[in-house]
RNA sequence: GCCGAAGUGGCGGAACUGGCAGACGCGCUGGACUCAAAAUCCAGUCUGGCUCACACCAGGUGCGGGUUCGACUCCCGCCUUCGGCACCA
């Protein structure tokens, strides 16, 4: 044997430091959790969200990366060919402030950070196949995001367009939203202004139908996520109409859920954005106010803006529009709470029948026309004192009077498309996914401008487009890469002439939109993936990250997803079977950050109680779902509990023979009730695991059979102790703690003079001839109220018990003086009887 | 603000389909072992009342209502805390 036995001298004692490197190692060398396609097996696809690589594993990382561990090697004692990868979502910002901050270059920084990240995971004992690791941020993975690019490129999926990006004027510099801190910079605090810029967008709202409906193919999803994705994508149907504006030509488009309101439009309001603003008030008084006005708004966020609490401030633009359904003349404002990213950036203005709309006419003293009326007549409908919103039925409204409104609705629409004022439409609140990024540390764009020949994207065999070495890195600047001569001047891919590269980089989304597909086949230098191993693979069977993605990065990977499938270049048009959206974890009530100073650092928790200890507490301390409070003690209390299995198997390795089969006919009461226990335990983790992912039930599942186990020897210790029982009880306690922790078990495994590896072992199977029970509780209630317990035979009839139940003493006395109204029976549970 | 969650002992949590509220663990209290301590083991631990004690009685799952023989669980209305809000990942 090549592996010393750690039991040796008389040291009986758990010394986990040494047991975990011990097997670590054997799991590195021998690359036990290596895997290819199998046809003869069934495949899980497990994964767990790769992490950015910022220095240094944290709770969440623990939480997340042992949660999928459980998953995978469970899944695999059950006999799946299990895929577990690992990876780095390495492009990013924090890589870029290194470099500012302490001049580091990023490519360094990054991967200094993934080796010691990478020896972290591994000190955690997790199963990856580590040959399939890839980080976004190497050429041989970037190429890839190229490429794709390219691909939608062609299919016209990408495409730019002008759009606006915070601008610090001082730093001179892009922002990130979370750079701007109330409306100032982070570093600097100058106000922010926009500042607008051609990026390139991906056409997402083109699949916005597809990703909403098959939301619905998503079984396996949570609830709250599925709800969340619908929202965000928000679906509206309604009517685009065209308001004249008076005295031109000029026509403004409004999008309407509310079309049947459409005679009570007392004003129209466009977002200060709004290019047709500028144009309207040019040369006249309004013009400064307007420009001035829209400097504001641009400095409020969104969040300000369609705040509905908010105070709603308008401008006036000294023009009128006409309504084309009645030819009425209504003014022209501008508003703050009117975005131009949702519709068509201008709102009809019903007062009477929009809460936002009966606030600004309030305020500006707009008449307020009724065009609904509640079929019940119980509100003033000519004194409103907020918007009626409800259904109703159409008045003021023409030709349309007494209708019901939702049939009003298709009415009108029906008569604005004969008469060619407007149409039926169906608005989204998503909008196209804005993929530039003005930084360093992303996949470059591959494309190429020519003077002759326009936007050329680079060929395909010229990828990647390698980033630079030769940047400022100094945060100054729009994109960093236009400082690089040697990246900017290129030549024309079609005419060979002088040319100029895409000096932007991609959104880290987009590297993280496919990485669950690369992972099928990460090595591959001719393909993103091939074919027949998405096909084995894919789709994931089970994902887990942070619920924080729940909209974001999984609304982009299924994009992606269905995107390929198009193509044909995916097998599969969703990505993830199931998913599990773990909650935080907290100390003292908050998030752990550095800047609270209250973060446990799991190297420390690892180098006092061991991976096993770290892993165990945090699967126990909460169900996966919800938020988790750290508690040092709690961990003392997982570590305490792996001492008492090392004693257990230690003090009983004399009793341990592992050849021995119980044989179940010739069983003691204490043997039958340890049997019993085993089996509903195996039963109980199996379930906690496999449907509802509750480690924190399965743990103290775990934790009532080992002290099961320890009561069966205490009772036992005069020769009564049945070998085969205990054997059984024991081997069964450490393959079903293994996937928790995995090297305590081994180490036990071998030490009980087992040669093979646990972790191959297979998942035991309950057996429900040691669960059935002669005799059960009943809880006898009066009123529902807990009076009296009785102990009968599990094959009692309805009858038997009631009759049971009514003789009872207690029962007797409490209801000798009153009328039977009613007895249920629920058989192995309960009796009621209800008395007057 | 909008969208989405969560609220149960001193603490983390359990109660899976409407059927014994508080499993399991932590902490605390008492005891055993020890010269002593640590470790370990045993017992107790929702609140109030009554009792030497066993028992018994009443109340109790954020707050206020409702449905039901029966509600932590379902319905209506609030309160508090947390997550997302499109350039953090």
């Amino acid at each position: 044997m090549l592996y010393t036995s750690l039991v040796g001298g008389n040291s009986m004692e758990y010394k986990f430091t040494e047991i975990e490197k011990k097997w670590q190692q054997r799991w590195d060398e021998e690359k036990a959790f290596k895997r290819l396609e199998d046809p003869n097996k069934e495949k899980y696809y497990m994964l767990e969200m790769f992490p950015y690589p910022s220095g240094n594993l944290h709770m969440g990382h623990v939480r997340n990366y042992s949660i999928g561990d459980v998953i995978a090697r469970f899944k695999t004692m059950q006999g799946y060919n299990v895929l577990h990868p690992m990876g780095w979502d390495s492009f990013g910002l924090p890589a870029e402030n290194a470099a500012i901050e302490r001049g580091i270059h990023p490519d360094t920084w990054t991967n200094s950070n993934i080796d010691t990240m990478r020896q972290q995971l591994k000190g955690l004992g997790l199963s990856y196949d580590w040959d399939r690791e890839v980080a976004t941020s190497s050429p041989s993975y970037y190429k890839w995001t190229q490429w794709l690019f390219l691909q939608f490129f062609k299919k016209g999926m990408a495409y730019k367009k002008i759009s606006s990006v915070n601008w610090c004027p001082s730093c001179e510099t892009v922002l990130a939203n979370e750079q701007v801190v109330n409306g100032g910079c982070e570093r600097c605090s100058a106000q922010v202004d926009k500042k607008e810029l051609e990026q390139w967008f991906f056409k997402i709202t083109d699949y916005a139908e597809r990703l909403l409906q098959d939301i619905d193919k998503l079984d396996g999803w949570p609830e709250k996520v599925k709800i969340m994705q619908q929202n965000w994508i928000g679906k509206s149907e309604g009517a685009m109409v065209n308001f004249t504006i008076e005295g031109t030509e000029e026509k403004i488009a409004v999008f309407t859920t509310r079309p049947d309101t459409i005679y009570g439009v007392s004003f129209m309001v466009l977002a200060p954005e709004h290019p047709l603003v500028l144009e309207l008030v040019k040369g006249t008084e309004y013009e400064e106010a307007a420009k001035e006005f829209r400097k504001k708004a641009e400095h409020m966020s969104e969040i300000d803006r369609t705040s509905t609490e908010g105070e709603k401030e308008g401008l006036f633009l000294g023009r009128y529009v006409i309504n084309p359904m009645n030819g009425q003349r209504v003014p022209l404002f501008i508003a703050n709470y009117v975005l131009m990213d949702y519709g068509t950036g201008a709102v009809m203005g019903v007062p009477a029948h929009d809460q936002r709309d009966f606030e600004f006419a309030t305020k500006y003293n707009l008449p307020i026309i009724p065009v609904i009326k509640p079929k019940n007549d119980e509100i003033d409908i000519d004194n409103l004192d907020r918007a009626f919103e409800a259904e109703g039925i159409m008045i003021n409204s023409g030709p349309f009077n007494g209708l019901d409104n939702q049939e009003g609705i298709a009415k009108i629409i029906e008569y604005m498309e004969e008469k060619g004022i407007g149409e039926s439409k169906v608005n989204y609140r998503l909008r196209d996914w804005l993929i530039s990024r003005q930084r360093y540390w992303g996949a470059p764009i591959p494309i190429i401008y020519c003077d002759k020949c326009g936007t050329v994207p680079v060929p395909e065999e010229d990828l990647p487009v390698i980033l630079p070495t030769d940047v400022k890195i100094s945060g100054k600047g729009n994109s960093p890469l236009a400082t690089s001569e040697s990246f900017v001047n290129t030549t024309c891919p079609e005419c060979g002439a002088a040319a100029k590269r895409e000096v932007d980089t991609m959104d880290t989304f987009v590297c993280s939109s496919f990485y669950y597909l690369r992972y099928t086949d990460p090595k591959n230098d001719q393909h993103p993936f091939e074919m027949d191993k998405t096909k084995y693979w894919m789709p994931v069977d089970q994902y887990v990250g942070g619920v924080e993605h729940a909209i974001l990065h999984l609304l982009y990977a299924r994009f992606f997803t269905k995107v390929l499938y198009d193509m044909g270049l995916s097998p599969v048009d969703e990505p993830f079977s199931n998913l599990l959206t773990q909650g935080m974890v907290l100390k003292d009530g908050h998030k752990m950050s550095k800047s609270l100073g209250n973060t446990v650092s799991p190297e420390e928790i690892i180098a006092k109680y061991g991976a096993d200890t770290a892993r165990l507490f945090i699967l126990f301390a909460a169900p996966p779902e919800r938020d988790l409070e750290w508690s040092d003690q709690g961990v003392e209390g997982s570590f305490r509990f792996l001492n008492r299995i090392w004693r257990l198997v230690t003090e009983s390795i004399n009793e341990i023979h592992i050849d021995n089969m119980v044989d179940t006919g010739k069983l003691s009461s204490q043997d039958k009730e340890l049997r019993f226990v085993l089996h509903n335990t195996i039963k109980r983790i199996t379930n906690d695991i496999s449907q509802r992912f509750n480690f924190n039930t399965a743990v103290s599942a775990l934790m009532e059979l080992v002290n099961a186990i320890y009561d069966y020897r205490e009772k036992c210790k005069n020769g009564k102790l049945n070998n085969a029982v205990l054997s059984d009880a024991i081997t069964c306690l450490l393959i079903m703690l293994a996937p928790f922790c995995p090297h305590i078990t081994s180490e036990l495994w071998e030490m009980i003079g087992r040669e093979d590896s646990i972790h191959d072992q297979k998942w035991p199977q309950w057996d429900e001839e040691a669960l059935v029970k002669d005799q059960v509780e009943i809880v006898v209630q009066v009123n529902g109220k807990l009076r009296d317990r009785l102990m009968i035979s599990t094959q009692a009839t309805k009858e038997e018990i009631e009759k049971a139940a009514l003789g009872l003493d207690k029962i007797q006395e409490l209801t000798s003086a009153k009328d039977i109204v009613k007895v249920i029976v629920v058989p192995k549970r309960l009796v009621n009887i209800v008395i007057k």
